[in-house]
DNA sequence: CTGTTAGCGCTTTCAT
DNA sequence: ATGAAAGCGCTAACAG
């Protein structure tokens, strides 16, 4: 493996026989200053003959811009992550942007704060942070650094980039309510999750609204955190006739559970997945879900960190492409 | 939000009165000409107070080092990928690198080759590949760019980072066969997979070997590429009575053919997952599985990029940890 | 139209 | 023990 050296604008304005800033005017295509076009075009093409690729480094030096965005999700093995990291890849190459995907090295979120040394040490432009917590040693932000919240809002309103949670649950108690239920629970992750909180706060005011009885568990966003909610809700003996549950990994829990304790789904309890993935379909009683627009999601945070970095007037986003409820088996009408 | 401009090596050394090479020299921790230890101190103290974080950029433009790696993996939901990224993270982390994951940008993985800008510009030193395929477009390689192929072999051999998926195979048959199965099936991904063609060819070996009659069926790796190859299995009436399943995705597939045609597992059918997770002990058939050293192939990974990197002679490696059978409910006796 | 010049922030000989 | 100077590869005024 010959680890050759790569080509430099001096290689290349060398073998034409020209300046380096004319060889880096037209390759960059600078419109202010024309060059005349056969030279331009001896140059294009020596350029492409060396195989010549522009130091990323050198010219962001220069530019003091790096052309990367950092994205920071949680160490989850939650596949929504995946549908917005694509969303996030394209639109940021579209841009002429490239992401780098940090994920938290460990179990416990590090403050967002902890990333700022990747916008400090120049390594990227902005920050897109998947990670805040609603808790006290999140609070600080990351002031100084373009950064945006993605899919949870941040210490302060002005960054977020977020999904109309409220929309996903107003869909699950119409369709549940429109099946007959009445009494309804919530299984979903902690309550210092951004997202989770939106979900809750949403989910009372609509059952308050329309007369139906809500019951909210929090639990760990794993199989066993759902096994356990479910079974407390069951030997509670409140029996909620529908249940709509915040993460695909708890789903695997809370039907196991009710699997263990005998409750037929849809006859006895109905379920909706608050992530659609394919695997749903595939499971022993198919689930009905809400697809999100996780990749607008993602493209739309691609958005917001760039008009940051650019300085330009920003605020909050709410990514409003229509997400849909995806009718299984898991849903029935209210058993008498 | 007021971005205020970053402290450089010069601030701090006009702030203590010395030049900016004495600083950087104490920074570095520079063993080889010694600075006063009071100026010494002063200087730390400074670096410390201002918030200074050398400039990443600049630094490397001048070491020829970037000190980043690229992680390219398949665009996969299968959690497989999280696990090796937490491996190949830590492990970097450990040694002074960051790894920037990239993800393939659609369906149809790009040829490795693809990727070599990211040293060519500078943006990484070397390069993960989870993407390989055994295919002519792939065969060219990544020639005079530091990389290895993870868990998955390149076009000729040197730069592979694998696991004993032989020893994983032999698991699996030594398992069923245990119970008393001679006629087994092994649903995986396509072919053109290497991991995949590891593994069907040592099953085959062991077969042969231990007189078991192997069926060997290749699909999609999703939900519906695993229901298909069941599904066909059952159809073409060769019933095998223990069956091992190439990838998560895929078992979600084939336990749902099974129940559709009403194979009873473990009753009529045993069946195995060459993919551990944690939801697999909350199907409504638990799912025996075979868990693989992921986070260790992905650590190992990081050290061989960085031994080629450094120019250190290397080699092939083959993950030595060990592997372990994850007994659950889904393998039972063979039917008579 | 094209060349000259001056850095971006840092490391690293080479002097002193 | 510390400073001076050169330069990594590129861009962007400013000249001519």
């Amino acid at each position: 493996m010959t680890t050759r050296r790569a080509p430099r604008l001096i290689d290349i304005a060398e073998a034409v026989g020209v300046h380096v800033s004319t060889v880096s005017r037209v390759l960059n295509g600078d419109p202010a200053q024309s060059v005349r076009p056969e030279l331009s075009e001896l140059i294009l093409a020596t350029a492409r003959q060396q195989g010549y690729r522009p130091n990323a480094l050198a010219r962001a030096l220069k530019r003091r811009r790096t052309g990367a965005l950092a994205f920071v999700i949680p160490l989850l093995r939650n596949p929504i992550w995946v549908r917005m990291q694509r969303g996030a890849l394209q639109r940021a190459a579209e841009r002429g942007y490239v992401v780098m995907i940090m994920e938290e090295p460990g179990d416990e979120p590090q403050p967002p704060g902890h990333y700022r040394y990747l916008v400090e040490e120049s390594r990227a432009d902005g920050l897109l942070l998947a990670t805040a917590l609603r808790a006290p040693a999140h609070a600080a932000g990351v002031p100084g650094v373009p950064h945006v919240y993605v899919n949870r809002r941040g210490p302060v309103r002005g960054n977020d980039v977020v999904m109309d949670e409220s929309g996903a649950v107003r869909l699950f108690l119409g369709h549940v309510a429109g099946q007959g239920h009445r009494r309804v629970a919530l299984i979903d992750g902690p309550a210092a999750v951004d997202t989770v909180h939106r979900r809750t706060l949403a989910a009372r005011r609509i059952c308050a609204a329309r007369g139906i009885r809500l019951i909210v568990r929090h639990a760990a966003p794993t199989e066993a955190g759902g096994w356990e909610a479910a079974d407390s809700l069951l030997r509670a003996g409140q029996s909620p006739t529908a249940c709509g549950v915040g993460s695909l990994n708890q789903l695997f829990g809370v039907m196991a559970a009710l699997r263990a304790r005998g409750v037929g789904v849809p006859a006895a309890m109905s379920v909706v997945s608050f992530d659609e993935d394919e695997c749903l379909a595939f499971l022993d009683v198919p689930v009905t879900s809400v697809a999100m627009p996780l990749a607008e999601l993602g493209a739309a945070a691609v958005d917001a960190v760039l008009t940051r970095i650019e300085r330009e007037p920003a605020g909050d986003v709410m990514v409003s492409d229509p997400m849909r409820l995806v009718p299984r088996r898991s849903v029935g009408r209210c058993p008498a």
